[in-house]
DNA sequence: TTGACGCATGCCGATATCGGCATATGATGG
DNA sequence: CCATCATATGCCGATATCGGCATGCGTCAA
């Protein structure tokens, strides 16, 4: 077995750096796809890649608009993400504490160690 | 080239359900290795190499405490994602006026058709 | 109809992943 | 020192990924 698919999981989907990236430019407004891979620098199969990718886990929906197809943000599935992350959010100050301890303790060990 | 290594990214780091039940798990507190493939129902060398994995990412400390080896949570690294995705907030719930729209558009379209 | 444009898809190669199993490494206790 | 327990690592097979290239398909304009 390999990694799960990135197609079936948003989790999966934004691990890859220019799906995220495509998804900050839509925040701005719907586009087509030869823009997004004009701006993001990469081919235009593979911006189609990319789109069908966020399309499938549903960040993305699409629209046509005569030869073109515009991609527009749905956000929505963002929003289990930074839900999941939220339920750390008292551990990530909690942490400073806990790795000020761990480092003190280093220290008196060093010190101790040197006596 | 392949998939970006989970090994670097954090969003990668957290993309494997099984590492997202363990850092779940770790919020009760420092667990041995043993345990948490226990609990999680796996086999320790799985357990062993998911925790590498977010040690790498620095999601996850380890002590030594005589035989056993204590994991414990370091959340400093999900903060990022939790921000990233909040950039979003504001478009998930715009996404539902916009998904209504949309559908209206459908509706439309199809009534228009049919006559 | 024909050509041009916009986009999607298919195939390929290189690679990283995950799970399982065996085994190495490390620490503890007798 | 040796046996044992806790963990890490190495190797393997199956698979999914990403990027590049060529090409298919649909739409519009002349």
């Amino acid at each position: 077995m390999a990694r799960a698919a990135t197609t079936s999981d948003v989790f999966n989907a934004i691990a890859e750096p220019q799906r995220r990236e495509i998804l900050v430019l839509l925040r701005a407004g719907e586009r087509p796809v030869t823009e997004l891979a004009q701006e993001l620098g990469m081919t235009q199969p593979g911006a189609s890649k990319h789109l069908r990718v966020l399309r499938e886990v549903g960040l993305v929906r699409d629209r046509k608009a005569g030869k073109q197809r515009l991609y527009g943000l749905d956000a929505r599935g963002l929003r289990p993400v930074h839900e999941w992350t939220g339920g750390f959010e008292r551990f990530w100050n909690e942490s400073f504490d806990r790795l000020d301890a761990y480092v003190q303790d280093l220290k008196q060990a060093r010190q101790d160690g040197s006596n």
